[in-house]
DNA sequence: TCCCATTAGTCACATTTTTCACATACTGAT
DNA sequence: ATCAGTATGTGAAAAATGTGACTAATGGGA
């Protein structure tokens, strides 16, 4: 077997899966766990691509990275694919994941029924305000109950959740998650503003709601300038 | 031999700035309110690029599509940066933005204090449940009451706003996406886990908490595997 | 005034991602 | 068996994005 002089592959240069193909997987999923829903036993690349707005090319060429699963000339099976995506996902697996902040936004995670059903469940619902402490949340069809941040490590030791969600305000974000990270934690899913500082080894991924509203609002005013230069323009 | 000429402007095709670098700005935004509150007069592009954790190359690459705003030797003025940024993206007009579904996350959304100190001021809270119409809600200091959606039309003739966003549950999405469109509304944040169907010059966002957990599951699983074989490998 | 340390701006190159086009493989009908 | 029709998988080109190194200002101090 010869040493394979970095081949230039289309694969990722850490023999991976592109990170830009990883990002595209769920929407895939998800459109064929709707269609599987509805008893659609095949597709075919072009249909699966409307569906999940990209181009067929690009959806196959991202397929192709998990095997060759599809049938040519007739297109890919719902269920096969549907299992392929949920296995190079790593949903055919559980995964406990913890939620620190119970506020509106923690609420609404938690109550969120695209995590149960893809294979999240909620082990744990922390919180620092004394107020919100005792307080009991449906997650999922069972109750659990917020508890204070020193009891993080009991729940960490029990489920050895590997996932945690930062719910919190943005001065708490940090410390929270160093928190996490201490206890076990390498996979950090954060919604307050903040960059956080993490060692080597943790992944984090921030979704800010008003980063969302800004990059809406620069494709906004641009088409606004559009359209005044193009009624000037001759 | 390849074609020499072929400008390749590293201004994006379009002659805008490239997407990816838009996707950043509101980062650097962010960072420079922080430093700007803090009385900070002067940043370097490292320091800059240090607490949004990117290169200090690509950020001032990213502030060269802009304009040439700093100074050689020197750094950039905070201030001065600061609404050169927030005029690219736009932040320098009020933008009014309607909200649809006034569920938990609606809720965390309304509430959302990035938004209003952003430029982002909410004009309406609009929901299809008759339990929720008439709800007081606290958005930026005043009282909003939630609306039927057969208001919606009287809303966006007196502020037209021309964003909106969507915290519906998965099956009103694309009904209330449609109604937005119909009433003038020209971008869309999108939480329902629903691939919109706009017509073209709608652009829309859309943000999937699910999606985000998965992309960390794939992750996490690649984390457990390499330790697998890094243990079996000699 | 001149020199030096400093730091923005930019150029050329490397890497990643997307797109295009087509060879390949499969089904069903004749 | 063969052919026509269809749709996947893929290699190569093109586009976009990221990186490192260099150039050119700038301000402060000797």
């Amino acid at each position: 077997m010869p040493q394979m002089r970095t081949p230039q592959a289309q694969l990722n240069a850490r023999g991976g899966i592109p990170d830009a193909t990883v990002q595209r997987l769920p929407m895939y999923h998800r459109a064929l766990v709707a269609m599987a829903a509805r008893g659609v036993l095949l597709v075919s690349s072009e249909e699966l691509a409307e569906t999940t707005a990209v181009s067929s090319a690009k959806l196959r060429k991202d397929l192709s990275f998990l095997g060759s699963y599809g049938t040519r000339g007739v297109g890919y099976d719902v269920e096969f694919l549907l299992y392929q995506i949920a296995r190079a996902l790593g949903l055919t697996q559980e995964w406990p994941v913890v939620i620190v902040g119970v506020g509106n936004l923690g609420h609404a995670l938690a109550g969120y029924p695209g995590f149960a059903s893809r294979g999240f469940t909620v082990v744990g619902l922390f919180d620092a305000d004394p107020k919100r402490i005792g307080e009991s949340v449906v997650v999922a069809g069972t109750e659990l109950t917020v508890q204070p941040l020193s009891e993080l490590h009991t729940t960490m030791h029990e489920t050895r959740a590997s996932i945690g969600v930062i719910a919190t305000p943005e001065n708490a974000a940090q410390e929270v998650c160093d928190l996490l990270v201490h206890h076990g934690v390498t996979s950090i899913l954060n919604f307050a503003p903040v960059i956080l500082e993490v060692p080597s080894g943790v992944d984090v991924r921030r979704v800010d709601l008003a980063t969302e509203l800004q990059i809406l609002a620069f494709h906004e005013q641009r088409k606004a300038q559009l359209a005044l230069t193009s009624t000037s323009a001759s």
